[in-house]
DNA sequence: TCGCTCCTTGTAAACGATTACAAACTGAGC
DNA sequence: GCTCAGTTTGTAATCGTTTACAAGGAGCGA
C-alpha cells in the first residue's frame, strides 16, 4: 500500500482509471473475482495496492442496503460477566466481516428512544440482545413491523414469542447444584435467588424445585438480586436463623462471594460450618478463599453460538432455543454434611 | 410513530411529499430547525411522526463524510478490567450521538490487516486505543498519511510521539504503595511487575524506584505479567528465599490474588507473615480474603475522559497527557511489620 | 464466412441523504 | 407602487458504491 500523504481517500473511480478498466470491473474484482479475466483482475489488484484503496462502507451500505454492523445490546456494559460473552461474539463476527456496535439498553431509553426505533435508526444487519428486561411492547412492535428483523437473545431471553435465543441450561444447573449438595449429605438447603422479575431467576428456581421434588426435600428461598450485597444481606438473615441450613445454593457467584464474606464476619466458616455453591464460574471463583464450588456457564460459547445463529439468519427459526450445557465445578466451598442425616 | 407494516423504510422524499415541502426543508428541519418557518417545521415533524421516518445513516455518512462511529480497540475484550472503561466511554459517546464500534487488535492482525488500513476501512470519526502494544510502524503511518486522524490512547499508551493519551498516574500509584508499606515499617519490599515490554510496567517500576531512592530502600523485582499465574509462580520463588521480604507490591490486583493463594498453599499467611498491596482495585478486591489493600484506578473516569478528549478533537493537541489520579485504598492485606525496624 | 452461444466488459441508474445556489417571498422605507 | 435587504424555500448536484442491461468479442460448427 502506498504511503503517500494523499488528502482524500482513493475511490473506485481512481482505481478504475489507474487500472484502465471500468468501475464495474473494479467492483466485480472485489465481490466476484471469477467473473473477471485474470489479466484485468491483476491490473485491478495492482491499482488497489498502488492507490491504497479501501471500500467506502457508507457508499456500499447505501447501495446494498446492508450495513455489515451487528448491534449488541447489554443491560450494563460495566458488568464483567459480559466480557467473555462479547469476546465470543467478536470471535465469530470479525472473521465474518461484520463489525460490532455495542449499546446499553438504559442509554437508549434515557435518550427518549425506544428499542425498535433505535434499531431502525442504526440499520444494523442484526441484533444480539443480552437483556431479558426489554419491554414486551418494543418487541411486539418488531414482530408487527419488521417480522424479518434478525434478532437473537443470548444469556437472558424474553417471554414474548418469536425470537430465537441462546442460553445456558439454567434448570439443569440448579438441579446439578442441589444434587451435588444432596449427595454430600445435605438435607436443609436454601437458595439465594436473583431478582424476582428475571428469567434466569425463574429458571434456576424451577430447577431447584424439580430437584427438591425428586429428592423429597423442602424448598427454601431468600430473595436476592445477583449482587454482592444480596449475599451480605443473606448472611445476616442466616445468622439470625435458629434452624440454620447446612448448605446454600447461590444464584450467582457474586452472591456467593458476598455471602461467604458476610458469614465469615459472623464467625460462620465455609465450608466447615456451611457449604456454599455458586452459579457462573467467574475467573475469580477458582481463586476465592475458599475456591468456590459452582456451576460453570460457558460464556464464550454463549457469545459464539449467538453470533453464529445470527449469521445463519436465525430469525427465520423464531422458536429456536439453543441450550449451552453447564457443568458442576467441584472445589472447596462445599463439603460433606457433618450433622447426622435425618431419616 | 406509525405501527404500520410497511416493507421499506420511509425516506426524506416520503416525508417531503407527506408534508408538502421539498427534501431540503425536511433535511433542514432536522439539522437547523431555526432556518425553517414554524409552520413548515411543524408539518415536517408531523410527517416524520406519521411515516416513522428515521434518517439513513449510510446515506448521511456518504454525503457528510462522517460516520458518527467511534472505534474502540482493545487488546482483549475478555479481560474484565476493560468493562468499566467501556462503560465510561459509552456514557459519554451515546448522549453525543456517536455509536461505539469495538474490535480486538489481534483479530485485526489475524485477518492480515493492519491498524492503519483497518481504520481507513472503518472510516470511523475517531478511535480510542486501549492497547499500548500497537506496532510503531502502524502508528507512524497514521502520522505520515492522516495527520488529522482523531486518535486517543487510554489506559495504556505508546512511545510514538504525536498521540494524546489518558492514563492513570501510575508513578504516583507506585509511590503511594511503597510509601504505605514503608510507613507500616516495612523495609524489605519486592515488586512483582507486569510484562517487561509494557508501558504500565515501566511506569510502575519508575515510581517504585523514585520512592525507594527517596526512602533509602533497595529495589527488588520479580518479573511477572499481570496474571494470576504470575502471582502463583512468584509465591514459589518467595517461599524458596532465605531472606524473605516482609511486604510485596503487586503490579496488578490479579497478581496479588494469585500470590496470596500461592503463599497460603505454602503456609505463608497474608497479612500476618507478609503484607501484600495490589494495583487496580477491581470490584472483587474488596471482597477477597483478606480484603486487598490496593491502588485504585478510576476506570470509569479513564473511559469518560478519553471519550471527551476525542469529542473535543483531542488529536489537535497531540502532546496532551491527561492524568487520572489514583488513590490508596487501605484494607486488610497489609499490616504493620512485626520484625524490628533495622536502623 | 455466417450465425450462434458464452464470456467479459462498460454504461449509467440507482441507493438516500446534504447543501450550494438561485428563486421566491416578505415587509420596510421612500 | 417600487426598491432593496433579509428570510424562506426549492432545484439539482453530489457523495462512492453496486448491478441491470446491453454491447463487444471469442470460439466453434456448418
Amino acid at each position: 500500500m502506498s504511503l503517500k500523504t494523499n488528502q482524500k481517500a482513493a475511490t473506485v473511480q481512481d482505481v478504475a482509471r489507474h487500472a484502465n478498466v471500468s468501475t464495474a470491473t473494479v467492483s466485480r474484482t472485489l465481490s466476484a473475482p471469477d467473473s473477471v479475466s485474470a489479466k484485468k483482475r491483476q491490473a485491478v489488484l495492482d491499482a488497489i495496492e498502488a492507490t491504497g484503496y479501501r471500500v467506502n462502507r457508507a457508499a456500499r451500505s447505501l447501495r446494498t442496503q446492508r450495513s455489515n454492523n451487528i448491534l449488541v445490546l447489554l443491560p450494563n456494559l460495566g458488568n464483567p460477566f459480559f466480557s467473555l460473552v462479547l469476546q465470543g461474539i467478536v470471535d465469530v463476527l470479525t472473521p465474518a466481516g461484520q463489525s460490532l456496535v455495542v449499546a446499553e439498553t438504559r442509554q437508549i431509553y434515557n435518550a427518549g428512544d425506544d428499542l425498535f426505533s433505535y434499531y431502525r435508526a442504526q440499520r444494523a444487519d442484526g441484533m444480539i440482545i443480552l437483556d431479558g428486561g426489554v419491554p414486551a411492547e418494543s418487541l411486539n412492535r418488531f414482530l408487527a413491523s419488521q417480522p424479518d428483523a434478525n434478532i437473537v437473545f443470548a444469556c437472558e431471553w424474553t417471554n414474548v414469542d418469536g425470537f430465537p435465543s441462546v442460553r445456558s441450561s439454567n434448570e439443569d444447573g440448579a438441579i446439578l447444584a442441589i444434587q451435588h449438595l444432596y449427595d454430600a449429605g445435605h438435607r436443609n438447603i436454601i437458595q439465594i435467588t436473583g431478582p424476582k422479575d428475571n428469567v434466569l431467576t425463574h429458571a434456576r428456581i424451577a430447577g431447584h424445585e424439580t430437584a427438591c421434588k425428586k429428592l423429597g426435600l423442602e424448598m427454601h428461598y431468600i430473595e436476592g438480586d445477583f449482587s454482592l450485597d444480596a449475599g451480605l444481606q443473606a448472611a445476616k438473615q442466616i445468622k439470625a436463623m435458629s434452624d440454620k441450613p447446612t448448605a446454600i445454593f447461590c444464584a450467582s457467584d457474586v452472591i456467593a462471594f458476598g455471602l461467604i464474606s458476610g458469614l465469615a464476619r459472623c464467625g460462620i466458616h465455609v465450608p466447615e460450618d456451611i457449604s456454599v455453591i455458586g452459579f457462573d464460574d467467574l475467573e475469580f471463583s477458582e481463586h476465592f478463599v475458599p475456591p468456590l464450588t459452582t456451576i460453570r456457564q460457558d460464556r464464550v460459547a454463549l457469545g459464539t453460538t449467538a453470533a453464529q445463529v445470527l449469521l445463519r439468519g436465525g430469525a427465520s427459526k423464531a422458536d429456536l432455543v439453543e441450550m449451552i450445557p453447564v457443568r458442576l465445578i467441584e472445589r472447596s466451598s462445599t463439603q460433606r454434611a457433618k450433622t447426622k442425616i435425618s431419616a
